[in-house]
DNA sequence: ATTATATACATTACATTCTTAGGTATATAA
DNA sequence: TTATATACCTAAGAATGTAATGTATATAAT
C-alpha cells in the first residue's frame, strides 16, 4: 500500500482508464479491478471513489445506467465522447510527469 | 506545467531528493532549482514550500542554518541522518509507485 | 441458526495538502 | 522611479482524500 498522499491526484486518471478499456464499470467493480491489477498496492476507498464519479456524471465525462441484480442495485458508468478526450489528456499528461519525476529524482525506469 | 492535483504529495520527496544530492539549500534556491530542471514544468509556489521546510525541521529531518548575505536573511537547510533515510524511503516508494502506475496505465516509459 | 464476510450503494466529519493572496524588505535592471 | 528579482513568511480558502458510519442483500463459515 502507498501513503495515501502519492496516490492523490491520481483517482480520475484510473478510472478514466479503466472505462476507456472496458465498456461499462460498476463502482465496486473498479475497486476491485485497481486492487487486482496493483496486487493490492492501490486500494481506493469508497468515500473518495463515488464522490468522484457522481462529479464526473454532473460534467458530462460519464453516463450511469442503474441495473436490478437480483435484489441490488448496481449503477454501471460508460464513458462519454468528451470523457475519452478528457481520459487521453489525463493519461498523457501523467506520461509527461512521471518522465518528469524520472528526470528529477534520478531514477531508472524498469525495462520490460 | 502539470496540473496541481498530479505534483500533489510529490513536494518532500523532491526537497529531500535535492537536499540529498547538496549540502545546503535555501528556499528560494530549491524554487529556482525544481525550476530549471523541469524546464519550468514543476514550479513549487511558496506557500507550499515553506510551511513544509518548517514541518520537517520540527521533525528532525532537517537542520537550519541562517546566513546574512548583504542586508538579507537565508536561510540554509540540510538534512539529517533520520532525513538520509526518509529521503530514501520516500523516492523509492515513489519508483515503485510509478512502475505500479506505468503497468496499471499501460504506459511506456521512455528509454535513454 | 447465527455470525462474519463480501457485495453494493451512499454520506459526512475531519485531515491533509495545496493555491491564492497578501505582507515585509533589499537589490538591481529598465 | 518603477518593475522585477531575491528572500523570507503567514493565513484564508479550495481541493482531495481518509475514516467512519449507514443501509441492505447474499453467501460462507462456525
Amino acid at each position: 500500500m502507498y501513503s495515501s498522499e502519492l496516490i492523490k491526484g491520481t483517482l480520475k486518471t484510473i478510472i478514466l482508464k479503466l472505462l476507456s478499456q472496458n465498456d461499462k464499470m460498476y463502482g465496486y467493480e473498479i475497486t476491485q479491478k485497481v486492487k487486482e491489477l496493483t496486487g493490492g498496492k492501490i486500494q481506493l476507498t469508497e468515500g473518495a471513489l463515488y464522490p468522484t464519479l457522481h462529479a464526473m456524471e454532473a460534467q458530462g465525462i460519464l453516463t450511469t445506467d442503474v441495473v436490478n441484480v437480483g435484489n441490488r442495485i448496481r449503477k454501471y458508468y460508460s464513458i462519454t465522447q468528451t470523457g475519452k478526450k478528457v481520459a487521453s489528456e489525463k493519461v498523457n499528461e501523467f506520461s509527461e510527469f512521471i518522465d518528469t519525476m524520472i528526470f528529477l529524482l534520478d531514477l531508472k525506469p524498469k525495462m520490460g
